[in-house]
RNA sequence: GGGCGCGUAGCUCAGCGGGAGAGCACCUCGUUGACAUCGAGGGGGUCACAGGUUCGAUCCCUGUCGCGCCCA
């Protein structure tokens, strides 16, 4: 087969399409592949996108890492599962919607009717919700997308009542009445962590709660009591003032009562502790329906619950029994009048009315943290109702102990404490969510509203009908007519409207999406996974549940390791967000500069414990990474370098590919340990060099001389090794820029098998069946500790290959210096005199005459003893390389150069010296240290005297 | 108020007990046989500040100042 010629430029868009197509066809993701049924699996589970999203940057980063460590592992051989899906996110998917239908002018929500429009949502789900699984595929992301899983499919939706079910009859899922954060335009209860305290510029409102059995008048204040509260309209349902019991202003005052301003309800003085004396007045109106502090002091003083507000914010007050208990007559004319007021209309019009009364003492500025729903954006209103309710703090503690033990670790550990932090301090978790979209509670109640929780509505109508005969509600007959005919029980027994937070079956992901509880195969094999990759931001909402639900039903943790990356910012280090318009959108940056320099860039970005500022300038520099890789490519291509099937780098004789098999082995070594210790940025720092520093500027370089000349046993072998130092760089490379290195693998040699499923670079020597035993032991058996998996470079190192091309490099990067500095042109070339060589050196100089003479533009190289008069004498590894350039620069200049050289060869020595001279330090510091300072010294006093000779020759010259 | 983190070259960031690094930007030079999406060279930093530990601190500890985030 004739292989196609590189393309002259590296188009990036044409290859991720082609790229992206040969995986597919070849299957490539996928986990369980036959050749791999007996390797050791890897597993990682996506965090879930929401199914309404789009391809934000924080995705493009965490999917980067997540495939970078996938490809990884997949080329060492383990049998990887990267399980892709998405989230339901029942609010924003319902929002969606119902945006949708409002532009499109059709009947809302509520007049379509609940089936209808999750028909409707469905219908949705299908036409869009494939948009970010596409993006994600244009990241390059490897996941087995044949096993795509959603939320709300069959599986997942039958785990997520199973779990419900469980936990409710272990008492660990609970209905409870108590106040919870309502959103008052979802209409919708949200947990503590879907609310944002939002610091507000507010007022002190400073009321004055006339005393009971005095007359109130607003100049005496000994006839009234003065309370200090951000919320006055919540007034209405006030049930106490409580005073702090160690304040003696008002310690008579404890257990008299007031009459509520307005309302006339009579209310008791109470002390309690939550009473801060320092704060406003030092008394607090208690309003236990209304705020959860005032909840919990009206527990422990019994204190009537009297919620004013509906549940869209507004006041309630007509036909409301416990507003209106005991309330003096004439009491519902305010009632009437402020019926259906909403809150902050309501708010002006009670302080108002304190005021026209005399009720009001005075208004202070206040800012203060007002709680906002982190979707809906308007204030939240702590509500009294009936919510569903799960037992974090019993669910919590194997989870925290299984951090505790090691059994999960955080990288980086920091995170561990936050974890910790929260958990430990966790509230009651609110579930039940009033809406439509998601999954709907299984639970039924009966007429007299007794609850039947079960897996099916079969089963709990059966459970309900069987209780209602055996209590004599129904006869048997009856019975068995509503069992039959679901028209027939409607009305009496009716499933509870209420779904579940979203969090509550992503909670449940690590094993939902394996089949559980339905097959339990792959939770066998792929349970618990191996890591998860996230962001801080969800530590609370996702991975201390998943750890919850996890400890629970699978009595393990659902991973070992739990890698934290930081937030993709701005490059000012503003974080990202539509209404600043500094969104930098990662499909964007895609088509221009290609997917693989987006995932370099991120990887190279990702150091642990920082945020990422991101710039496209960076991005761009990566782009022309890629290209120079592109082109180093075109380069072997065109010399006809390729790697017979029976060559060995190992057995290199030539120098110059000695020295090039050791420093692959060491990139190997490098990029393998990072990757393993989740340092991307130093994994990519690491081949990024390799390639750029090492490859193109000196091996390629050094190497041409070589390619271009006469055939031979030096040119075959030299044109082996560019090919294989290529193709190990492209296998180094291909985690980080996959697209890029599978087109380069396809188009530059005869391949078995796409580059995706090549075996990763391993240890020189180690064999075949080594790595398999290595991809296959499970690593806990303790049969081949993980140092083994360390790359050994032993086998090519080489010190008297790395002191050669040492050489050269710093002999042609030291004339480089000088010419530039002596502004010699280019064009210009000068002889090169080696004074006083060793043999060694005449020996190197003789081998790499053609390259250096190149590379450094030179004429003719010799030697001599002395160098030539008024040449420019420069150090090389200890000896003296001489451009005889008198009367082509000035001696003045070459002057200055040296005398600067001087200098700093005298700091030097100044500075070992002084080290050196302490004898402490000789005393304290370990040995080796101590040498290392005497071999500085003495190179610098070498030096130092090079450099005096050559000053003096100077002179002479002059 | 509690917690976490950050202040290193003009910018974005690595490094973190033994001679200050990268990329970008900047300046000079360059149509050298893969690459101008390139090559060669160069300038530029009391590593926020003050104490302490140490033979030795950008690195460890304490405090101060400034910035960010999370929780109350």
């Amino acid at each position: 087969m004739h292989l196609p010629m590189i393309e002259k430029n590296y188009q990036p868009a044409d290859i991720e399409t082609r790229m992206a197509r040969l995986w597919e066809e070849a299957g490539a993701f996928k986990a369980g592949r036959p050749e791999r049924r007996d390797a050791r699996p890897f597993t990682v589970v996506i965090p879930p996108p929401n199914v309404t999203g789009s391809l934000h940057m924080g995705h493009a980063l965490n999917n980067t890492l997540q495939d970078i460590l996938c490809r990884f592992e997949r080329m060492r051989g383990r049998d990887v599962l990267w399980q892709p899906g998405t989230d339901h996110a029942g609010i924003a998917t319902q929002m969606v919607v119902e945006r949708q239908l409002m532009e499109r002018q059709e009947p809302g929500r509520r007049d379509m009717g609940r089936a209808k429009f999750l028909e409707r949502v469905w219908q949705w789900k299908a036409e869009s919700g494939g948009v970010i699984v596409n993006q994600l595929k244009r990241l390059g992301a490897s996941c087995d997308w044949s096993r795509e899983r959603f939320t709300m499919d069959e599986g997942l939706s039958r785990a997520v009542a199973k779990v419900f079910v469980e936990l409710h009859r272990e008492g660990l899922i609970y209905k409870d009445k108590r106040l919870v954060n309502w959103d008052p335009k979802l209409l919708t209860a949200i947990s503590d962590l879907e609310v944002q305290q939002i610091e507000v510029k507010g007022s002190l409102w400073y009321l004055r709660y006339p005393l009971e059995g005095k007359a109130f008048n607003p100049e005496d204040s000994s006839s009234f009591i003065v309370v200090a509260t951000t919320r006055p309209e919540t007034m209405l349902g006030d049930t106490a003032v409580a005073v702090n019991p160690d304040d003696e202003r008002y310690a008579d005052l404890v257990g008299k009562h007031v009459i509520l301003p307005l309302v006339g309800r009579k209310i008791p003085i109470v002390a309690d502790e939550y009473s801060d004396p320092e704060k406003g007045s030092g008394a607090v109106k208690v309003t236990p329906a209304h705020d959860f502090n005032d909840f919990e002091v009206g527990r422990r003083h019994n204190l009537p619950q009297i919620s004013v507000l509906d549940q869209e914010g507004c006041l309630a007050l007509l036909d409301n029994e416990d507003y209106l208990r005991g309330l003096p007559e004439g009491a519902s004319q305010l009632a009437e009048e402020l019926h259906g007021i909403d809150r902050f209309a309501a708010r002006k019009l009670i302080v108002a009315r304190l005021e026209d009364f005399g009720f009001l003492e005075r208004i202070e500025p206040n800012t203060h943290m007002v709680p906002h729903g982190d979707r809906s954006g308007v204030v939240i209103e702590p509500y009294l109702t009936d919510q569903w309710y799960v037992d974090a703090h019993t669910m919590a503690q194997p989870a925290i102990a299984a951090v505790r033990s090691g059994a999960t670790n955080f990288v980086p550990k920091n995170w561990e404490k936050t974890y910790f932090e929260w958990m430990e301090n966790i509230q009651p978790w609110c579930i039940s969510r009033q809406l439509w979209w998601g999954h709907q509670i299984p639970a039924w109640y009966g007429p007299d509203g007794k609850v039947f929780v079960a897996e099916s509505e079969e089963e709990a109508v059966g459970n309900a009908l069987g209780y209602y005969v055996e209590q004599e509600v129904i006869t048997p007959e009856q019975g068995d007519e509503m069992a039959r005919d679901p028209d027939k029980r409607e009305g009496f027994i009716t499933r509870d409207e209420d779904v579940l937070d979203t969090w509550f079956s992503s909670a449940l992901w690590p094993f939902s999406t394996l089949g559980w509880p339905d097959d339990e195969t792959d939770v066998a094999r792929h349970y618990p996974t191996d890591v998860l990759v996230t962001g801080f931001d969800i530590i609370f909402f996702w991975v201390a549940r998943m750890m919850m639900m996890g400890m629970h039903f699978m009595k393990d943790v659902p991973f070992p390791t739990v890698y934290i990356h930081a937030l993709v910012r701005d490059e000012k280090g503003a974080k990202m967000s539509k209404s600043k318009g500094n969104v930098i959108d990662p499909l964007h940056l895609i088509d221009d500069y290609g997917a693989d320099a987006l995932r370099f860039t991120l990887a190279a970005m990702a150091a642990q414990g920082r945020d990422i500022k991101l710039a496209s300038q960076r991005v761009e520099g990566y782009r022309n990474f890629a290209t120079k890789l592109w082109n180093a490519c075109r380069f072997a291509e065109m010399n006809g370098c390729a790697l017979p099937v029976d060559f060995d780098a190992t057995q290199a004789t030539q120098t110059l590919n000695r020295w090039i098999a050791h420093e692959t082995a060491r990139a190997t070594r490098e990029v393998t340990e990072a990757i393993e210790a989740y340092r991307f940025n130093d994994a990519a720092a690491s081949i990024y060099r390799f390639v750029w520093n090492v490859y193109c500027d000196w091996y390629l370089e050094l190497a041409k001389p070589v390619l271009m000349g006469e055939e031979g046993a030096a040119k075959s072998e030299t044109l082996a090794m560019v090919a294989w130092a290529r193709d190990e760089i492209l296998k180094l490379l291909h985690p980080f820029m996959p697209f890029i290195t599978e087109e380069l693998w396809a188009v530059t040699a005869k391949r078995d098998g796409l580059l995706v499923l090549t075996e990763w670079p391993r240890k020189a020597g180690l064999t075949s069946d080594e790595a398999v035993m290595m991809a296959t032991t499970s690593p806990n058996d303790g049969l081949l500790p993980p140092v083994l998996l360390a790359l050994d470079t032993g086998d090519f190192s080489d010190p008297a290959a790395e002191a050669e091309i040492g050489w050269v490099v710093d002999l042609v990067t030291a004339i480089r210096s000088v010419r530039a500095e002596m502004n010699i042109t280019p064009a210009t070339l000068t002889p090169l005199v080696l004074a006083g060589a060793s043999d060694e050196t005449k020996g190197r100089a003789q081998r790499w005459n053609d390259v250096v003479r190149r590379m450094a533009r030179l004429g003719e190289i010799s030697f001599a003893d002395r160098p030539p008069e008024g040449a420019v004498q420069l150090l090389v590894r200890g000896e003296v390389a001489a451009l005889p350039l008198k009367g082509v620069i000035d001696l003045s200049a070459e002057k200055a150069r040296l005398d600067k050289e001087l200098a700093k060869a005298e700091a030097d020595i100044k500075r070992v010296d002084a080290k050196l001279g302490n004898e402490k330090f000789v005393a304290n510091a370990p040995d080796e240290i101590v040498e290392e300072e005497k071999e500085k010294r003495e190179a610098a006093v070498a030096r130092k005297a090079r450099i005096i000779e050559a000053l003096e020759r100077l002179k002479n010259a002059a």
